[in-house]
DNA sequence: CTAATATTGTGTAATAGATACACATTTAGT
DNA sequence: ACTAAATGTGTATCTATTACACAATATTAG
């Protein structure tokens, strides 16, 4: 069968290759799980098992099983680290430099997703997972800070265009924590008026008809995302 | 040296799988490789030599070699069937399901180039590869349909932020050639003056005080890229 | 019960960007 | 010299973005 994929597929100007060659490359996703807590975001990683990487964190990650799809993988990855289920989970790139793994050559594909982390009492210590801030992140094992950044961009770009941004918060919430989360992310403040403006004209929200409850101050509206919003 | 990854990368719930079974998934590139002629945008394709999907096209594309990093691959392919070297690639997404090659499993990395049709003259009858009007394809082999209109949206996501169309263009050409490009990507059409006024703030161009010849009405004026502007 | 603190809820004016739209000019072809 | 075809240009309208201030409401401390 793989025989048949080399002969079909390869370039007729290349030289032969054996079949043991290509195959000797391993297919890995890492998910770059986040979450929001403390006006902080934050990221699930993983004490490094390897002794190049030792005192090190790293994303979680597994390789593919063969009769796995890719995406498949990755949601598995998630799913067997946190427990939950039915979590915003999408593809963001590819790192496929021959040097990336000390070990050998694993080919990965980077995926983030974001979840509520009060939604979720993670076994924090028997697997040694632990959230980290972004921002206090300085080194992480294989490319996993580049990957990191990459799902980090594509969240700036993408979460003032989709309802991304609910996932991290629970169901209901604060015009003022809805704009914590976006600073969070964003990396910058945003002018309260002018926020609320632009984000009830997005039609994201429906107000709850609720204030918010032991705050030491004027309780706000709470809001829940509008069930039309999926994606 | 697999054997470590498998060992160290593996989820201690996960049952044993040999190593045999996780380097049986393959890796390649396809390359969306676009120009633009006649105004329409088009996309290098090759027969497929495949028995499963006889009589229809497909991406160029091969495995990824051991020792070749990711983004090389993709540059290696499209170096090998145009001929050209310093041409806008860029990856886009990766198809990993585990029934999108009919020969066996093959996890693929799709990405994206813009190239000068005019400044390409291909070895088309010999190796089979032709333009087709991406608007006329109906059906491609594998998944290339779905890795086709992955990068059509990338592309047409990014137009506007990032001086990527120039790629399609010969170095001088006139606002009309320009413009009459975007609608060819966006699909749509385009107010003359606004996308002057719109396109001009953009700092992208440099008037060439030069003017059109042979043309059958009244000839405008010709531009390059600003030299300041890459990526 | 009063004052201090913290945060809510709200509107307007100024600026920048997007859209809609028309006419005189210049070339080539006949 | 006339026709055909496309160039080059500006203004008015609408929409979105920014900057900015004050009264109302809850809790807490005295």
């Amino acid at each position: 069968m793989p025989e048949r994929i080399i002969t079909r597929l390869k370039n007729a100007e290349t030289e032969k290759i054996s079949h043991q060659d290509y195959f000797n490359i391993a297919v890995s996703v890492d998910c770059v799980i986040l979450g929001y807590e403390n006006r902080e975001l934050k990221v699930l990683l993983i004490k490094s098992d390897l002794e190049e990487f030792k005192g090190l964190h790293s994303l979680l990650g597994d390789l593919v099983r063969p009769d796995e799809d890719l995406d498949a993988a990755s949601y598995r990855v998630l799913n067997e680290r946190t427990g939950l289920d039915d979590v915003f989970l999408e593809q963001v790139q590819t790192f496929g430099n021959t040097n990336r793994h000390p070990s050998g050559r694993v080919v990965t594909t980077a995926y983030y997703s974001l979840l509520d982390i009060r939604n979720h009492r993670l076994q924090l210590s028997n697997n040694e997972l632990s959230w980290h801030s972004v921002h206090s992140i300085k080194k992480l094992a294989f490319d996993h800070h580049a990957i990191l950044h990459s799902c980090l961009s594509r969240l700036r770009e993408q979460v003032m265009e989709r309802p991304l941004i609910f996932n991290l918060l629970s169901p209901k919430f604060s015009l003022r924590e809805l704009q914590e989360v976006y600073e969070a992310i964003l990396g910058v403040g945003l002018d309260r008026r002018n926020f609320r403006k632009k984000i009830m004209l997005k039609d994201w929200l429906t107000d709850l008809k609720e204030i918010e409850t032991n705050v030491p101050h004027r309780p706000g509206r709470l809001y829940k995302l509008n069930k039309e919003c999926k994606a």
